[in-house]
DNA sequence: TAGATTGTTAATCGATTAACAATC
DNA sequence: TAGATTGTTAATCGATTAACAATC
């Protein structure tokens, strides 16, 4: 038993890495894009204007995918990071709420490139019923569940007023869905097993106001 | 010179401190809008699941808003994170690029009620000439540098592709926009007092992919 | 081989939690 | 006053940086 705990335990990444890793995986994109075709840890930090030391850190968690002498080939690290981030699997996904802010996630075609395939679009409004973005049908909010029972999807966009998110959350969870990236003002509670990405866009505008209020202080 | 620098200094409040305010200004709201009138540390560390010591330690960076014995006054608490969060002054701010998402920040109207003023929109889509959106009008990019000179605008929100993004910034920096909440995929590099908030939405629905297949492994 | 650069251990720094005296 | 709860100091924990031996 105690072997398995620590199996476990070793994969437990500290989530500053984690939040790294798309960053690493989009300059190694563009290096790629550049026809670089391998970087040391020392070149990559000034790109990135991070230490060279925690570039080596992050990705020895994962395993040793430079050489000594040479650094790190671009494309192989550029594959690897995106095997790490599950960008090798294709995710099903819906988002629920067809809004303003849904129907730019839906607009949003470079998710695809990632793996990320919207199946569909679920509102309550019925002037959006019939309608497709992308060729991507919106239906109706009553016909959630049996449309999750049918379908394999594995990822929810919540892109809906706070108010009803919860409920929402419940009926997806109950349905299979195994995460959730939450765009309403609030703070999910499910069960523990289902992974919940929170985008809080009030919350990110209140921290540039922040900085603006004391940078204004400081000049003072 | 040195009690001038430590100034500075004391004001410098870690970053993971800052990104907890608008957590914290959200659950007070919910705690107000109820008509809970008071809360200690412990009964909130509770609600937000974070421990009533980080609380304490969090609030006391910025001053001692509670009282021994009795706890903390949610109206004077919202109010004062409000005020620390700049939230307490209007700040005017116009969205580059109209289109899926630049609209959905545009008919996000509870910004609004924050102090943050949408002014007008900006894309090089001619289609868009004239358009408004809740009344606030659509310009083409060309009338930009005009339109900052002759208004007071604080923060541009990028919403266009990241092949513009650092050409646009650069505009918006040299006609005195203090900072920039920016959507586009790249990292802006410019003069260090500007402001700089990204929202990167890749990067966010990498990290929920993250956990995913990090979820299945463990499953096996 | 000599030079470069990784992988990894050790040292430092910072952030979180615990504890408790101060005080309402 | 006694009880509750803060503000704050001290202890712990974790993350970042520095250093360097291993090795390509």
């Amino acid at each position: 038993m105690m072997w398995r705990a620590m199996e476990v335990e070793q994969r437990k990444i500290s989530r500053a890495v984690i939040s790294r890793l798309p960053r690493y995986y989009r300059y190694l994109g563009d290096l790629l894009e550049a026809g670089v075709e391998r970087i040391s840890s020392n070149d990559l930090s000034k790109k990135m204007q991070v230490t060279a030391s925690q570039i080596r850190q992050d990705l020895n968690n994962f395993g040793g995918f430079g050489q000594q002498g040479y650094g790190y080939n671009v494309k192989y690290l550029y594959t690897e990071i995106g095997k790490i981030l599950g960008l090798d699997k294709d995710h099903n996904f819906i988002i629920i709420g067809a809004g303003n802010l849904g129907q730019a996630l839906a607009n949003y075609a470079s998710f695809e490139r990632n793996g990320f395939i919207l199946k569909s679009l679920f509102d309550v409004n019925p002037r959006l019923e019939g309608v497709t973005i992308r060729g991507i049908p919106v239906r109706m909010l009553d016909e959630l569940e049996g449309y999750l029972q049918e379908n394999d999807i594995e990822i929810a966009a919540l892109t809906l007023p706070k108010s009803k998110a919860e409920e929402v959350a419940d009926v997806l969870v109950a349905n299979g869905i195994k995460a959730i990236w939450n765009f309403a003002h609030t703070d999910l509670t499910l069960p523990k097993d289902v992974i919940v990405e929170s985008v809080h866009l009030a919350d990110s505008l209140m921290k540039l106001s922040y900085n603006i209020s004391q940078h204004n202080e400081i000049q003072k």
